[in-house]
DNA sequence: CCCGTTTATGCTCAAACTGAGCAATATTGG
DNA sequence: CCAATATTGCTCAGTTTGAGCATAAACGGG
């Protein structure tokens, strides 16, 4: 039994014609595939960003993409490997799947019969190579596009100065009294206003909430009724072509809460490192600060990094042992992590 | 700037022509949206299954699915929800996106000029309403397709009677050196084999494994190679129609796992109720007993829950409070979930 | 060459959390 | 009224966590 016979049992349970629908599912459908490329250079979180010089409105950032072909590509990932390959030359390493956008009207398309695409968003950690050829590829650091989500200089002037009143205000707009939950409380569980903690693994929830109050560009662009109520024209970090912001805030958020429970940390650094290396790595991702000694006790004592018994000289101080990944771990434990939590410098 | 000029952007940079690769991104590719919906009835989880009787090889199961008609649904969770109710006559509440899965061959398909399915998995969670009118959907025990995952009575027979002799077999057949992993350490960690620990969340890499060593149905269906080398036909578990089983075994994956950092029981559960109907609720989902007193400590100190002030007669003892869920919770603490660890009796 | 500075590394300790058991309480069914 | 059965409250040792103090080993300037 085909999967279109059995689309035709499915309604015919019903009994209605399936003519109709049949007809609709033929609706043109394109599949892309976007890669959020993450690196860490110098302590800065960066990601893989396409340079389009061609845009109308100046250059838009973008993220390395293209479509999804079953004739060429045997699986998804296959073809988003492709993609990456020929748009930046890199091989990617380590890459898990992360979600997949289909909103209508979520990017601008200039009429709806141009095809529907569904996005299907990637992310992939390797090392930074600067030396690499990459067309017009270039690294570029994640808190560009975020700024709000930079925290290793405690918490940052953005949201005192910008973000929080204007949410204050899209707040007390119409505040539709049918939600579930009000405009307020959900502004001060993502944004940590008023006392709320501050979780850093929300990215994408932020960027939604910003983009539903009409305060990222990307809102402006897709026509949202919200931000046409708006005198300015905001500009909350540097806006990306299509949905790829989204799909960035996603990565953001995965990697956050994923280093905690998989010890994916190390796609991102050299074979040999130091543990302070190491701890400037996962500060880097997660923004606040960690307690030097106690990063040492649990990564050494969950068994995750070995001495190669090499030293790293000219650290400022005293020589810093080098370690390298056990990868035995991975058979050792379920799902072995960096826990650390923020603590006092 | 619209997709289409884009894509051909992309391609220009390596001065290859467009035309090949358009053509082929033009190939036909439909989008199948599938639900795992999951309650649990007397202790009992079950999904929502569909019975297709008109199959030739008999009836098949299978989980509510159609395809994603972007001309018809705004969001592809729209789309979701419609095919459901069509389907089942339910009306989803809590709903998620699980995995996008679009591997060829993953399912038979007659030839390769059907359209190619990209199947997108949702998870949703709801109160097993047993009178509703479902046509020919049914509650059926996920234990019923994963016979191996249920360890409500300690470790199941099925791992040392059929699973782990068939994969010591499959482990020394030929074991590809140039795998990064050998065969059998892979089984070792997925089943928990010679005292390597059981990790209940690593349902989908259990079935992924047991289809590639051939030994689901859905494998030879397929057409894999591996399963053609064995004599007799293997039926460990009860088959799926398509990659149906692949989808609910990811949906039992991730409720086990998010049911640790996120309240999402409550879902499963009926307004008001016992904490030990809420213990043997998370017994069921995750398989092994836990400590009653703890449990007990945990949730209500977590403040995920609050006295109605009612109590439950005949419980066969004293009698027992009744709680409600304190949605509130989700507005305090990041991550509240039922952050239970398997003990004694 | 010595000494202050800087970073790495080792160790301690109280507070909080966990796993597990004991005990008392409140119904139900004889 | 008693035995059986659950619920509920409490204790306690072992472990983990957050945070600080102390020592070790290099570097650079005088």
């Amino acid at each position: 039994m085909s999967y279109g016979q059995l689309r035709e049992a499915g309604q015919a349970i019903k009994g209605e014609p399936a003519d109709r629908d049949a007809e609709a599912a033929k609706a043109s459908v394109e599949i892309g595939l976007n890669a959020a490329i993450v690196a860490v250079t110098d302590n800065e979180p960066v990601a893989l960003i396409i340079r389009n010089e061609a845009d109308s409105a100046g250059a838009t950032d973008g993220l390395p993409f293209g479509p999804f072909s079953p004739l060429q590509h045997r699986t998804l990932e296959s073809g988003l490997r492709a993609w990456v390959h020929r748009q930046t030359g890199l091989e990617l390493g380590y890459a898990e799947q992360l979600y997949t956008f289909g909103d209508r009207g979520r990017h601008a398309q200039p009429d709806d019969l141009a095809p529907h695409v569904v996005s299907i968003g990637y992310l992939a950690l390797t090392q930074a190579k600067p030396s690499l050829d990459m067309q017009n590829g270039a690294w570029r650091s994640w808190y560009h596009y975020f700024p709000w989500e930079d925290w290793r200089r405690g918490r940052p002037e953005i949201l005192e100065d910008t973000i929080e009143p204007r949410l204050r205000e899209w707040a007390a707009q119409r505040n539709a009294p049918a939600q579930p939950i009000s405009r307020q409380e959900r502004a001060r569980i993502c944004f940590g206003i008023e006392g709320a903690a501050w979780d850093e693994e929300k990215v994408l929830e932020r960027y939604e909430l910003l983009y539903e109050a009409g305060l990222v560009e990307e809102a402006v662009r897709d026509g949202r009724e919200a931000s046409r109520q708006w005198g300015q024209r905001p500009r909350l970090g540097v806006p990306m072509q299509f949905d790829h912001r989204r799909i960035l805030a996603t990565a953001i958020g995965r990697v956050r809460a994923k280093i905690k429970y998989r010890p994916v940390i190390f796609e991102l650094m050299p074979d040999d490192f130091t543990l302070f290396e190491l701890q400037r790595t996962v500060e880097a991702i997660l923004g606040p600060h960690l307690h030097k000694q106690n990063v040492r006790r649990l990564v050494e004592g969950a068994g995750l990094v070995e001495p190669t018994g090499e030293v790293k000289m000219r650290t400022g101080g005293r020589p810093a042992k080098l370690y390298r990944f056990r990868r035995e771990v991975l058979l050792e434990r379920p799902a072995p992590g960096v826990r650390v939590k923020p603590g006092k410098v």
